[in-house]
RNA sequence: GCCUGGGUGGCGGAAUUGGUAGACGCAAGGGACUUAAAAUCCCUCGGUCCUUGAGGCUGUGCGGGUUCGAUUCCCGCCCCAGGCACCA
């Protein structure tokens, strides 16, 4: 094989990535073990979903991370970069719905041909340590960490409400509701209130709070996301006393500036209290029917903000607390019982929702903020007033700065025992009781004597059967198992059923990491607590920007909980981040066949029936837009190293990358190039050592040399600081331009052919972690017995790459008007000199006032003139 | 709707801390090589105007502002994308 490569000279992809391929594999480069003698570094890429094949995306993130992975191992860190797979979702459940495979099979081939795809990419994994969360094995300590969690609190039952398809009995998913109807039979959805299992996450959202500053390694955006989502706001609790009784509604406002314009007040359809007050009056029925409409409603629609706001009359009235008046108390479709108290103060003047209700509902608007430029009218007003403004109509607050009278307004609340200021959180607990068969089974057993009763630690794992019939429909297939659920009571011993909800895939996720640090260990508490210790935390986390919030954040949450069971000693899972963007691709459409994958189209007509498709915008590569590219028909084609060298060199990481055919083919073009000319010189300088010491170069090679330091001086800051492999890879193409401008040297010169070899050596070093294969061809070619993956990245020396004269720009005005050349290190009085001397600026200048000499070191001078 | 980002040539992108806008690549055009084509190698390439010059003007979604100087900072607007708690 490799006589035909030298033979023929031609870069054959396939021939020289599968050997190389095989020759990692087989010498086992990238296993790994604690070593106390190293520096570690732990890379991780975001697990898959073994959804069947890798897509673009995966092929992005993980060629990043392994640019990374390779790149600090040649920097000398111990690197552990592992793989595994995000095993247990809804995906394979609906495949066997649809398909009639079971989600074990299913997953089982899709992990296995994934695999094989992954491997063809040439990623660095060790594989030893590949985990799948479906099986027995990991979520056994899943089970452990949820009993322990129950233990403490931490694991709760509660009622919520879930998407609900009456005609197939079944819960459906967000995704599963379109436009309000289920996806597989188009009926209408309702809500269900079911009994589920919470984590409670709101124990530590100070901590995550708090850590949110204490993260220099994360996105910026990603922090503010995670704080917002958090949303701790500081406000106040007022309580308003019925107005024909003793008790009081509670309501929690961040705007109690507010409060002498509270003219009404507004209860969330669902919450209980609505259905008390109503309960004998003549108005019941009425309120009932409108209770069960709210409910049938979707969340997200009903409060949106173009959605009719609806209400009803309670027929009961509670007081202001500052002003006394009576207030009218509505249910409302807009009102959120499970944010606050569940129920709101209106004030229709400052408030859009509350100003359309008050609207419709006729009720009074008192106008309590003014803008300073104009008065407002409470008759005449077209919407709420939502500005900052002066305090009116607000009894001894009158004349303040709303915002100012916030904290004064509080502290009132307080001195006359009608409420108190409060901290209160966006965020929820985190529900994660799924009624689905493909996931961890939750191990508690009900009793009807003892109730909720924990599976003793001894009889995990719960072991979720294989022999089920999925239909989509009729509820949790597991509760329809019979030996599943039937059992006895730990406890009592009495005959007693299982708890038949699967855990959110979220929590396999949330510790994957973890495991990775020990994949097989089988002793208590399924983590080896040293080895932990020495990898963990991941020094570098990569992953789309889609996961900035819910998996980053629950995956924090777990890691303190794991951490206060002793188990982990870090605070946090992941010292830096890296959020990458999309890939993106325009979609094609033919009138007849609907969406086109890019192999039914050709010509752009659909080869289906020979009509014009209709090219689309670009948005994210998706199975239903067909806008995908098969990475193994690239791989085919092109090979793992110009797939890869495309998807870093398109875009920088974190921005959104739009796919180009044109582009992979002048990827593979600049591969070609590279192999040619180091081809070209393999024999001249196959016995050459590479350029050392002082000798005086002729001009183009003291040229070379220069930008060979140079460019190893940029290609180490672009992926150093910043992880933007687009720029490193021009400046590397930039370099073989060079190589490809000098006139070759003779066979006899051998200091030429020294300064041409150090050229050569660096190309391929800085392109190892990108290209690996056809690096490890040519440092073979060149003459190296050793594999590439021990060698040392390269360095650079400052003093050769460093240029002996400067371009200085010269500005008139700020407008580019002349530049010239000077030595490097010219003074700053000289260059301004030299600029104003300058013949067309000396033109330029003439008749007219010099204000002032700006000079920009080593960039510019920019003259100010007059007249 | 709310939260978070983004918008630069025909296209992907570059300009790292307010200092030469368009590096590098793609596409396009031209040349060399070839019987020819492909491949390869070399050159040109934001728009516009004229007096064709080492030329002028203009140009980073739109409208303002700050500054000697703005793709970069500030204010307002438009458009696109991601997330919004059961897709992962």
């Amino acid at each position: 094989m490799e006589a035909i490569t030298a033979m023929s000279g031609k870069y054959n992809p396939r021939t020289i990535e599968e050997k190389w391929q095989r020759h990692w594999e087989e010498k086992q480069i990238f296993k790994v073990t604690e070593d106390g003698n190293k520096k570690k570094y732990y890379l991780l890429e975001m697990f898959p979903y073994p959804s069947g094949k890798i897509h673009m995306g995966h092929v992005r993130n993980y060629t990043i991370g392994d640019v990374i992975a390779r790149y600090k191992s040649m920097k000398g860190y111990n690197v552990l970069h592992p793989m595994g797979w995000d095993a247990f979702g809804m995906p394979a459940e609906n495949a066997a719905i649809e398909h009639g495979i079971h989600p074990e099979k299913w997953t089982r081939e899709n992990i296995a041909n994934m695999k094989k795809q992954l491997k063809r990419m040439g990623f660095s994994y060790d594989w030893d340590r590949e985990v799948s969360t479906c099986e027995p094995e990991y979520y056994r300590w899943e089970q452990m960490f949820f009993l322990w969690m129950y233990e403490k609190g931490l694991a709760y039952k509660k009622t919520s409400s879930v998407n609900w398809c009456f005609k197939c009995k079944t819960v459906l998913a967000n995704e599963q509701v379109e436009g309000g109807l289920c996806w597989r039979c188009g009926t209408e959805v309702g809500e269900k209130v079911l009994d589920q299992w919470f984590f409670r996450i709101t124990a530590y959202v100070e901590e995550l709070l708090e850590y949110c500053d204490k993260l220099p390694g994360w996105p910026e955006r990603v922090m503010t996301m995670q704080k917002n989502w958090i949303g701790k706001s500081y406000g106040c609790e007022i309580s308003f006393p019925m107005a024909d009784s003793d008790d009081v509604i509670k309501v929690f406002t961040t705007r109690q500036d507010t409060i002498f314009g509270a003219t009404f007040m507004l209860i969330a359809a669902e919450h209980p209290l609505v259905m008390e007050l109503v309960t004998g009056k003549p108005i019941e029925q009425e309120v009932s029917a409108f209770v069960d409409k709210v409910k049938r409603q979707d969340k997200m629609v009903r409060t949106s903000e173009y959605y009719e706001k609806e209400g009803v009359f309670l027929d009961s009235y509670c007081l202001n607390p500052v002003t006394d008046q009576k207030m009218p108390i509505f249910a409302a479709n807009f009102v959120l019982a499970d944010y606050g108290t569940g129920c709101v103060m209106a004030v229709p003047t400052h408030d859009q929702r509350d100003f359309e209700f008050a609207k419709k509902y006729d009720l009074p608007l008192i106008v309590v903020i003014q803008p300073k430029d104009r008065p407002l009218d409470p008759e005449t007003m077209p919407e709420a007033y939502v500005e900052e403004g002066i305090l009116v109509n607000s009894g001894q607050f009158n004349g303040m700065e709303n915002m100012k009278a916030l904290d004064s307004i509080a502290t009132y609340f307080e001195s006359i025992g009608r409420g108190k200021k409060t901290i209160q959180y966006r965020l929820r607990d985190w529900g994660i009781s799924r009624q689905r068969y493909w996931g961890a089974p939750i191990p508690i057993i009900n009793c009807k004597k003892c109730g909720t009763v924990p599976v003793p630690e001894a009889d995990l794992p719960v072991v979720l059967p294989l022999d089920v019939v999925l239909t989509g429909e009729g509820g949790s297939p597991l509760a329809k198992h019979p030996s599943f659920v039937e059992t006895t009571c730990p406890s009592c011993g009495q005959p007693a059923t299982r708890e038949t909800d699967t855990m959110d895939t979220f929590v396999e996720s949330s510790w994957y990491f973890d495991r990775y640090c020990s994949a097989h260990h089988t002793e208590k508490p399924g983590l080896d607590k040293t080895k932990v210790d020495y990898w963990m935390p991941v020094d570098q986390y990569i992953g789309g920007i889609e996961h900035a919030i819910m998996h980053l954040l629950y995956a924090r949450f777990y890691s303190k909980v794991l951490r206060d069971f002793g188990i982990l000693s870090v605070d946090e899972p992941f010292t830096n981040l890296l959020t990458q963007g999309m890939v993106c691709k325009e979609s094609m459409r033919c009138p007849t066949h609907g969406y086109l994958f890019p192999e039914e189209v050709e010509e752009e007509k659909c080869v289906h029936c020979q009509q014009p498709v209709t090219i689309g915008k670009t948005e994210k590569m998706s199975k239903s837009l067909k806008n995908v590219v098969d990475p193994d028909y690239l791989i085919r084609k092109y090979g793992a190293d110009t797939t890869r060298l495309f998807c870093l060199f398109a875009s920088p990481p974190e921005k959104d990358l739009e796919w180009s055919d044109q582009g992979v083919d002048g990827a593979f073009r600049f591969i070609n190039r590279t192999w040619r000319i180091i081809m070209d010189y393999r024999d001249v300088i196959r016995d050459v050592k590479p350029f050392q010491g002082d000798a005086e170069l002729p001009e183009d090679l003291k040229n070379l040399r220069r930008k060979t330091h140079q460019t190893i001086k940029k290609v180490t800051s672009d992926i150093e600081d910043r992880f933007h492999f687009n720029t490193a890879i021009s400046a590397v193409m930039e370099l073989v331009n060079v190589l490809y401008q000098i006139p070759k040297p003779d066979k006899e010169n051998r200091i030429d052919l020294a300064v041409v070899r150090e050229t050569v050596e660096s190309i391929i070093l800085l392109l190892t972690p990108i290209v690996p294969h056809v690096a490890e061809e040519l440092w073979k070619n060149i003459g190296h017995q050793n594999t590439l993956s021990k060698i040392s990245w390269p360095t650079y020396d400052p003093a050769i790459a460093a240029e002996e004269e400067i371009t200085i720009v010269i500005q008139i005005n700020g407008k580019l008007r002349s530049r010239i050349n000077v030595p490097a290190e010219e003074e700053a009085e000289a260059i301004k000199n030299l600029a104003q001397a300058d013949e067309k600026i000396v033109k330029l200048v003439e008749g007219k006032q010099i204000v002032k000499v700006v000079y920009v070191p080593k960039k510019l001078v920019n003259i100010v003139v007059k007249g």
